[in-house]
DNA sequence: AAAAATGATTGCGC
DNA sequence: GCGCAATCATTTTT
């Protein structure tokens, strides 16, 4: 009602009021040069100057009468028309955003994290940290990684909890605006149009909100992985026996370190960690073996020594079973003293020869007398290759104990 | 606390 | 995609 008489003395502005609102004067001026409703817009504008003066019934008499004067329509469209061609067209320039790409990446990304989309089941990952818990096999990477996904759930319950506000709230403001200028639609010149512009500006707004939210999403969940999945941060040790066994694999393969896909599987099975664990773990050995092979030699005969006694034992009970001895501690401690004093003629040592040698061969290039000294000789043939293809200055200028260490315990 | 060891990552060439 | 080399960021050893 107050805006009603706003709007209908804003008309009078032709009488010398002068009102900020949308009428201007010259627009009503327009109006009247039109012709034919000059006379009636006349008398309105006589009432409308009147209704001031009147008592308040008088005056919501006479204003619902101009309501239902036929000429409200056409006195509505009009300044409708003039509000669109004058305030409208100022700010009504930069429309149409098209779909923003910065928003576009932030839902690609919580798409791909799996914040945004298909709910995997929010209990899963407690699921998964129960069975881990319980489970047999506590692998350490199992744990974190269902830690990591409970994490990661309660962000994508905080995201949803607080997209689903966001909506309600803008839905819930849309409505009231919508319903407020309608309301007024009734006594001030505001077209659908206008409305629905409005509308659109509204969801802007909010969607740049909803925007923010979803860069901080963005930032939790980047911070999250690198807390969780960046396995720098929280380095484990494999355990001994893993070690063991990747080490039995790489000198035992020394001529050719390079497991198979298949062989990579087993031993990640073996050793409770992933393929690509084992992938960096052989890839790390290989270089650093190579780097500075003297200071892997007492390593390389251990293992050498240890897989010759498998070897030999496997062998042993394999071809005579009535052999009299069966020893395993003994046959190590045997290989072991072996090594660190005078060759022996037992196996494993011999193995550990081939070892050592298969260093000198690569210094001298000779390995001939290495092979003819027996068994273990033929997968050694290409050594050379894997640490020859780029390394100038580790094996030519191992300085001093590995070359001389070995050229020893062979001679 | 400093040094060495170690698992993982990154950049590059093939 | 793989392997190498350099490097990082921890963990373990000294």
């Amino acid at each position: 009602m107050d805006d009603q008489t706003r709007m209908l003395t804003g008309l009078t502005g032709l009488g010398g009021l002068p009102q900020p609102d949308v009428g201007d004067p010259d627009s009503v001026r327009k109006q009247q040069s039109l012709g034919q409703p000059q006379q009636d817009i006349g008398d309105i504008l006589q009432q409308i100057m009147a209704i001031t003066d009147e008592s308040l019934d008088e005056a919501q008499a006479r204003k619902h009468a101009l309501n239902c004067h036929r000429m409200k329509p056409a006195l509505f469209s009009v300044l409708c028309e003039i509000k669109e061609k004058t305030v409208l067209s100022i700010r009504g320039v930069q429309e149409e955003d098209p779909p923003d790409p910065q928003i576009m990446r932030l839902d690609n990304m919580l798409l791909a994290e799996g914040v945004s989309g298909p709910e995997k089941g929010g209990g899963s990952a407690a699921a998964a940290a129960a069975a881990a818990a319980a489970g047999g096999s506590p692998t350490d990477s199992s744990i974190e990684h269902s830690d990591y996904r409970a994490k990661l759930a309660q962000i994508r319950q905080i995201y949803h909890s607080e997209l689903e506000k966001y909506e309600q709230a803008c839905s819930e403001f849309t409505n009231h605006v919508m319903n407020l200028l309608r309301e007024q639609s009734r006594t001030r010149p505001i077209s659908p149009k206008e409305i629905e512009r409005m509308v659109a500006i509204i969801h802007r707004k909010f969607s740049s909100i909803q925007m923010q939210l979803k860069q901080s999403t963005c930032e939790a969940v980047m911070i999250l992985r690198s807390r969780f999945l960046d396995a720098r941060r929280k380095r484990r040790n494999f355990n001994k026996q893993a070690t063991e066994v990747l080490n039995e694999y790489f000198y035992s393969h020394l001529s050719n370190p390079y497991p198979s896909e298949e062989a990579k599987e087993e031993l990640a099975k073996k050793c409770g960690i992933t393929v690509s664990q084992v992938s960096n773990w052989f890839g790390n050995k290989r270089i650093r073996y190579k780097k500075n092979i003297g200071k892997f030699q007492e390593e390389a005969n251990l293992y050498a020594v240890k897989t010759a006694v498998d070897a030999a034992n496997v062998s042993a009970q394999a071809s005579q079973a009535n052999s009299p001895a069966t020893p395993n501690s003994g046959d190590t401690y045997l290989g072991q003293r072996s090594l660190n004093g005078e060759g022996l003629n037992f196996t494993p040592s011999l193995h550990l020869q081939v070892d050592t040698l298969h260093r000198a061969t690569h210094l001298t290039g000779g390995y001939e007398e290495l092979s003819s000294s027996g068994l273990f000789t033929p997968h050694r043939l290409d050594a050379n290759s894997w640490q020859d293809t780029t390394n100038p200055p580790s094996v030519t200028s191992p300085p001093g104990p590995p070359g001389s260490v070995h050229s020893d315990t062979s001679n």
